[in-house]
DNA sequence: GCCAACGTTGGC
DNA sequence: GCCAACGTTGGC
């Protein structure tokens, strides 16, 4: 089993979204990261766990955590027109993007602010803390998710 | 809203 | 395959 941070803005879909509907999984969709897209697609496996990072809000940080329930699937939103996420260079016989859904597992009691993350020496090594990093869905070690839960 | 940092695009 | 121009992310 292996731990991810996925990014999320809470106007768009908040640990809250989770909370409210315990029982139906999520669609994260409107990932159109290529690195991103890769670990979705090769490494997020049923079973996973993610923390639910809140991003370019009032509150930055660890808001929750989550579990897949379903690996990586064609991102229904890339066909979609209508879609902020449509992509029209991609074609249902080749689809560029993929989703997985999630289904909600606990919300912390309180968030893990940023600044909180960037103050431990043991997660030096996390892309979210690193100068500059973009990725929205990221890999975390199994001693660096040990080191954020035990901040709760 | 600003802007640094990074990713993507496309001409050559 | 290089790289300038452009677009996006996301903290501040």
């Amino acid at each position: 089993m292996n731990y991810w941070l996925f990014k999320t803005e809470p106007d768009e879909c908040s640990i809250d979204d989770f909370a409210n509907a315990p029982d139906t999984p999520i669609v994260w969709e409107g990932v159109r990261n290529y690195q991103a897209r890769n670990f979705l697609r090769d490494d997020v496996a049923v079973g996973d766990e993610v923390f639910i990072y809140h991003s370019s809000c009032k509150d930055i940080g660890i808001a929750g955590i989550a579990r897949v329930v379903r690996a990586a699937y064609p991102d229904p939103s890339q066909f979609n027109p209508c879609s902020i996420y449509f992509d029209p260079k991609s074609s249902p016989d080749n689809p560029r993007w993929v989703a997985v859904d999630l289904v909600y597992a606990s919300k912390l009691v309180q968030l893990i602010r940023l600044d909180k993350l960037k103050s431990l020496a043991n997660l030096t090594e996390l892309p979210l803390v690193r100068k500059g990093n973009r990725l929205s869905v990221m890999p975390v070690t199994c001693a660096q998710w040990q080191t954020i839960l035990a901040l709760c």
